[in-house]
DNA sequence: CCCATTAGTATCCTTTTTGATACTATGTTT
DNA sequence: AAACATAGTATCAAAAAGGATACTAATGGG
């Protein structure tokens, strides 16, 4: 499972933990993954807590990593959509996953509690 | 999918994600998966490059989430074991996912710069 | 008596990540 | 002419994560 464990950059694993960590960046991911195309503002409110620039940092990494679409229309005010690509879609499967072991860890430190 | 996202830390996802973060935390736990009991110094020479204070401390906080178990044998000189629990071994189908993706990824990465 | 061994601590420092706040451009509306 | 809306930047500050290095306890072996 491990490959280059020498710099935990070349991980499989820390490649993959890497395009979702980041304060808001899965909760980001998650409103996109439902597939419609999102303005800078309509995320914005999805996430009432971020900063602009927190929300501009984790958007232009995913642009980046090929994870969504950047969308400038030419217009004023102006108007930007966020849209998921086919290849981050592929990153369903582990955003699901630890879906659904959050919500039984949640079980499991409730049982621990009492 | 999202539950609680005014604070991410509620988000079961996030809470997953937790688990998994810091710098050497997926190493560690690759290597503890194969199920064997390993000595703080067996993981240090499977983990070159850490320091043993972050060893130390990823431990550490493995152990109080119930993912691991720590043995101190009263031995001079000091023996002390480190096992993933049942429950950590829940962790392994995020830690997989995530390994396949990665290994995908990585060659997503080589086909966009040729 | 001195050294080696193991599993750490303690202290200080650097780097990375995140937050707070103010500011900008530019057409449209009032 | 002033205000508004959107999608940002810029700057500085705070907090969190990680690293470097030195130190410790206790005992067995030489």
């Amino acid at each position: 499972m491990l490959n280059g464990q020498k710099n935990p950059s070349q991980c499989q694993m820390v490649v993959a933990l890497n395009m979702i960590v980041g304060k808001w960046k899965p909760i980001i991911l998650d409103h996109l993954l439902r597939g419609e195309a999102l303005r800078f503002n309509e995320l914005k409110k999805l996430i009432p807590d971020i900063t602009q620039r927190m929300l501009t940092m984790h958007l232009r990494e995913l642009e980046e990593q090929d994870i969504l679409t950047r969308t400038v229309y030419p217009q004023v005010p102006p108007k930007v959509e966020y849209q998921i690509t086919e290849y981050g879609m592929t990153l369903q499967p582990i955003l699901t996953t630890m879906q659904a072991w959050g919500a039984k860890h949640i079980e499991h430190m409730k049982e621990k509690v009492q």
